[in-house]
DNA sequence: AGCACGCCGACT
DNA sequence: GTCGGCGTGCTC
């Protein structure tokens, strides 16, 4: 075909119309170009949503910068098609926005396609024009601030306002470094509100790291402001909403309306046109990077986002991420963060915590509760306290095993054991959910005699109804509890929470006195204000201490923190309440300075440990994960890709002059197989890549994706499911 | 990613 | 004789 004939027109003087690039949904690997090419009647601004033809459907797309038409402009003007339409009454998305969504696209390597429509609300895809029409013209009752007077702010204590002065007068990044129980939501608070009393139209966006979390900070958030920006000014953005209730939320910030969005992660997408302060609340929590589709970090792009647009970010926490503490070390020393410290508790129990380790060695072997332990929770309990009891592994056992052939409750489908549910007597696999009911006998040799393995919650709860039968309730004149029932023993996790509103119907029984002891995983440590609670204690902690998994002890840490935080927040109490640490390591430097409550100088001591090792963050790492029906053909393609990488001859063909210098600043390990080796008949393995530049790490991640795609064809890889690459793993 | 087409096993 | 398994291939 002559070249005149398929050059592309994009000068719009032609009266076949104009040329534009279109992004829609399609992984970065298709045999798609990163956008398609469409034609339509009039000139659309990047940013528009159109809807266009794709095959025999029609999908929403995006309209994108053109500039790049010349450049891949060898396409057939045969094959060009009509734009259908465009979402009228929606304005373009903004170019912040689609810096935005770019910048997430190159980072995490995914197409710029599936990042920018991931971003938006489903039923954005979903409605016929029709519908959408219908939809926005059932307008936001608009902004009618009701007279009502507001919720007066809270007396800033000193701290509180010292770090209020500093965001308002410094350009930030800023790491909110609280306690737990300093205050750090009134700091939001206050900062959210000059902002939107000083700046008309501003907007600010609030996240936090749980879907749990959104309800008590919503209530929060609107009580303070919705008095005076009316009923759409807050908003929350969050995957247990309803399609109908994202997409009104989504119209919300969109249209500059809704002047507050609260909500997870997803959220850091969210199109606000005016967007001034982004907070990232407990901004260390793991829950903040994404773990499918583009795997990214919404603390880490909502840092860039902020920047970007000239807005502030605020990162807040009482153990912050190692990353986010060095990134807040002295500019001196390279960091570029302010650091705001508020250390102290809010409130009269100014004190925190007294942290107690119990020396297991000394401790009947075997005992899941030592003495002292169980004599402070029954002190505790006589005297109308709650208690709280950790332990992160739900279930009854996470094992049984037969005591004769030694037969193990293997999942068919995972290379991992089922764990044993006594509840409903099921087997149950935690990773793809496998569930059988429990053998009457071992399947293996027909022995009766199947014992469990180790404990879950579940194994506690019960545990701890026998080993406190004898302890009757302290009466009390609040709740109106006649003295001499029974302890009530609740357990929290995400089984006794499967139902919806269970959890919250779990919780007010707790802040209603009902409950006693209350036993449960993580998910208790985090965000829930239990006021009564004088005691937490970690059952078994241990694990982390030497995990292989070189950011436990900082998760460990944090947990711990977390759940002392829980204790001792009702001053009117006035005991002191406690935090105990059952453990084999009682001197370990971590539980050392966890009695102190002495984050930095932990955060210290184990930033020097990464520096010794060139881990993160003085060093850069991605991760290749591969799966396949077959443990060599997922390891092949990484091996494979790997070799074709380090081929610095093909290498410069194809990726360019410069490779050999990518090389030498990257070390590619080999592919080995995944913790858990075999997920649901899928046999997994993983590369790990590191560089001590993040530039350079980038740039071979882009050349090398090519040659990932290209390894797939080899017949060694036959029975590869898919790969992915995950940029600034959280664990290896 | 969708959604087709396309060639081999158990059923109305 | 069909219904349907998911293995390649295409979409501006």
């Amino acid at each position: 075909m002559e070249p005149e004939n398929w050059a592309p027109d994009n000068s719009g003087a032609s009266g076949t119309g104009h040329w534009i690039c279109v992004l829609i949904q399609s992984p970065a690997h298709a045999a798609l170009g990163p956008f398609l090419t469409y034609r339509s009647p009039k000139v659309l601004p990047p940013g528009t949503l159109v809807r266009v033809p794709l095959g025999k459907r029609e999908t929403l797309g995006v309209v994108w910068q053109s500039d790049a038409l010349e450049a891949t402009g060898e396409i057939d003007p045969g094959r060009v098609r009509d734009v259908a339409g465009t979402l009228e009454g929606i304005a373009p998305l903004s170019a912040h926005w689609q810096q935005l969504v770019s910048f997430a696209a190159r980072y995490y390597q995914r197409s710029v396609g599936e990042v920018a429509l991931a971003a938006l609300p489903p039923q954005l895809r979903e409605l016929s024009p029709a519908q959408m029409q219908r939809r926005l013209k059932r307008p936001a009752s608009l902004v009618t601030a009701k007279n009502t007077t507001s919720v007066p702010p809270l007396e800033l204590s000193a701290e509180q306002s010292m770090a209020v002065t500093q965001i308002e007068s410094q350009t930030g990044p800023f790491l909110l470094f609280g306690a737990t129980g300093s205050g750090k939501t009134e700091v939001y608070l206050h900062c959210v509100q000059k902002l939107l009393s000083d700046d008309p139209g501003a907007q600010a966006l609030i996240m936090v790291p749980e879907i749990n979390l959104t309800p008590q900070l919503e209530s929060r958030f609107k009580e303070r402001f919705e008095p005076m920006y009316g009923e759409q000014s807050v908003v929350s953005l969050h995957s247990g909403m309803t399609n109908p209730q994202r997409l009104k939320a989504w119209l919300g910030a969109h249209s500059g309306v809704a002047r507050i969005v609260l909500g997870t992660r997803m959220a850091v997408f969210a199109s606000m046109p005016k967007l001034r302060l982004l907070v990232v609340d407990e901004e260390h929590d793991p829950s903040y990077k994404s773990s499918e589709g583009a795997r990214y970090s919404a603390r880490d792009l909502a840092v860039y986002r902020g920047q970007m647009e000239g807005a502030k970010v605020i990162l807040g926490s009482a153990t912050p991420s190692l990353e986010s503490w060095h990134q807040s070390r002295p500019a001196a020393d390279g960091g570029r963060y302010v650091r705001l410290h508020m250390p102290s508790r809010i409130g009269q129990t100014a004190a925190l915590p007294l942290v107690r380790r119990v020396d297991m060695n000394h401790q009947p072997r075997r005992a899941v509760f030592s003495l002292p332990l169980l004599d402070a929770i029954k002190e505790r309990v006589s005297r109308g306290e709650q208690c709280l009891v950790f332990l992160n592994r739900r279930g009854y056992a996470p094992v049984l095993h037969c005591t004769e052939c030694g037969w193990k409750s293997e999942c068919p489908h995972c290379s991992a054991f089922r764990v044993f549910h006594k509840i409903d007597r099921t087997l149950r696999c935690h990773h793809c959910g496998f569930t059988e009911r429990v053998p009457r006998a071992c399947p293996g040799c027909g022995n009766p005699d199947i014992a469990p393995l180790g404990r879950g919650t579940e194994q506690l709860e019960e545990h701890l109804a026998e080993l406190l039968s004898d302890v009757t309730r302290a009466g009390s004149v609040t709740t109106g509890c006649p003295e001499g029932l029974p302890l009530r023993i609740e357990r929290i996790d995400a089984d006794s929470t499967r139902l919806k509103g269970s959890l919250e119907a779990q919780l007010a029984a707790v802040h209603s006195g009902e409950v006693d002891v209350l036993v449960g995983t993580q998910m208790i440590a985090k965000g829930h204000d239990f006021r009564r609670i004088t005691l937490v204690a970690a059952v078994n902690p241990d694990g982390a201490l030497f995990s292989s998994d070189f950011r436990a002890p900082e998760r460990l840490f944090s947990l711990l923190m977390q759940a002392a935080g829980r204790s001792g927040r009702d001053a009117a109490l006035g005991a002191q309440s406690e935090v105990w640490i059952q453990t084999f390591q009682p001197a370990h430097p971590l539980y050392a300075a966890l009695k102190m409550h002495d984050y930095p100088t932990f955060a210290e001591q184990q930033l020097l440990e990464r520096e010794q090792a060139a881990m993160p963050p003085f060093s850069a790492q991605a991760l290749v994960r591969a799966e396949a029906r077959t443990q060599e053909a997922a390891q092949a393609l990484l091996n494979i890709a790997r070799t074709d990488a380090l081929d610095a001859q093909s290498g410069m063909a194809q990726w360019g002059e410069d490779w050999t210098q990518v090389l030498e600043q990257i070390t590619l390990y080999s592919a080995v197989p995944m913790t858990i080796q075999r997920i649901a008949n899928v046999e997994r393995a993983q590369m790990l890549i590191e560089s001590p530049s993040r530039t350079a790490l980038q740039k071979f991640l882009g050349g090398w994706q090519g040659a990932l795609h290209a390894a797939r064809a080899a017949p060694q890889c036959k029975g590869v499911v898919r790969w992915a690459i995950d940029v600034d793993p959280l664990a290896i």
